[in-house]
DNA sequence: GGGCGCACTTGAACATGTTCAAAAAGTCGG
DNA sequence: CCGACTTTTTGAACATGTTCAAGTGCGCCC
């Protein structure tokens, strides 16, 4: 990306090696030993550099965080794989997308707080609402529109259109419940999921009554008219 | 509360203007720079007296956050009375609610962000959920339970009785969305009360329709079951 | 080979939240 | 008013995220 060396590669080879270096060290004591208690110091010492070397690549230590919050990214990306390609009822899908997330995310829930607390700081560039990570903001909804279009449900054309990011949506009120359960195993957040997955299946179905066809709509301009 | 003498009140009444002049002095410093701009250093010098007195009286910076959040529930408490008593349709009575809360807290939301980060934090006191912020939640739900109480709103007795919590659910949604709300005037914030209350009420009123009744009972089912 | 430029690295210095042992001020029974 | 006890106050010391001016080394051009 930087330099055009093709020899050995060796400058970029080599910062890009100590970039990783420093982000799995901080990930790993992250996870020994929480967010809080993990120093830069020591995500620095451990890593065999300099402080400000840590620095040099990751602008803070919520930086830190924010890389890793793209590799559960991709590794959720990555792991709903098989399930998007073996089911089609709407119902097994976002069950499976929503607890293949809670299995990815199972050994951060310790300090997974602690990156919620960050995030939801709007200044902050972790924010899921932020300019910053729109990016991986749209890689997460892109999975909720492949799980829309490859499944049976119906529902009105409008509302379709706006369900990935409703379901996004969804996610995050499950993962601000997730952070915040204190269950064993997060049993309490796998039956929100569990029970909670169908409901919104025959909410949706419902939509196509007369009755309830008025509030579709209503519900539709809503989200429209507040999009900034 | 410790002393009992009476002749001057000195020994508590000093304690407690301490305590008072240490956190206007704070409340005063963070509308003004902003929460992450005063230091504890400045409130103390402001205030006339030293940093580890104001430690004595707050056991931390968040602490201090959480006395404003304290004092803005109350405010928001008197400040609905005229609401209720003037009002019994659900619609104006919820929209009243929601907007005087955007009121109250207006001058406080350039800095407001500040405060949900650390309300985000599941082990953080300030947490909305958490067990020490426990009686101003109950505080601020108590207001939904007089506001659907008062009110015409029939819905089936189940709902009725989760719906001050999940009223205040909502208001917690909105919250997060106007510490988000860039716009002049959080303008977009109040189009999305002025427009989602409504919506909300059409979705009560649906819930005594035959085939809605369903959902209505799953949902109250789903509720009680994650409960903690 | 010599030097120029750039990517990378260093560690000391800084800012700020927090702690704590000691001092000061106040209270009260005698 | 004395001395013991409690409440309040102090400010220096500490921990840790962050910055920055100064190196260090590597590739490349002449």
């Amino acid at each position: 990306m930087t330099t055009l060396t093709n020899v050995t590669d060796s400058a970029t080879a080599k910062g890009e090696q100590t970039r990783e270096l420093i982000l799995s060290t901080a990930l790993r004591l992250f996870r020994e030993q929480g967010y809080g208690k993990t120093t830069m110091r020591a995500i620095a010492t451990e890593a065999g550099v300099s402080v400000g070397n840590a620095y040099y690549y990751y602008g803070s230590k919520d930086h830190l965080m924010q890389a890793y919050y793209d590799l559960l990214q991709d590794q959720h990306r990555e792991a709903v794989e098989p399930v998007l390609a073996a089911e089609r009822a709407f119902v097994p899908r976002l069950t499976g997308v929503l607890l293949t997330w809670l299995e990815v995310a199972a050994p951060y829930h310790e300090f997974a707080g602690t990156f919620f607390k960050t995030a939801a700081d709007p200044k902050s560039p972790l924010s899921p609402f932020s300019d910053e990570s729109r990016p991986a903001r749209e890689a997460s909804i892109e999975i909720f529109r492949r799980l829309v279009e490859g499944s049976d449900l119906k529902v009105p054309a409008e509302l379709r259109e706006e369900l990935p990011e409703l379901l996004w949506l969804l996610q995050m009120g499950v993962v601000l419940f997730w952070v915040h359960d204190q269950s064993a195993d997060v049993r309490r957040t796998k039956t929100l999921v569990n029970r909670a997955v169908p409901l919104v299946d025959k909410l949706l179905r419902l939509t196509r009554v007369p009755g309830v066809r008025g509030v579709t709509n209503d519900l539709v301009g809503l989200i429209r008219s507040i999009k900034p």
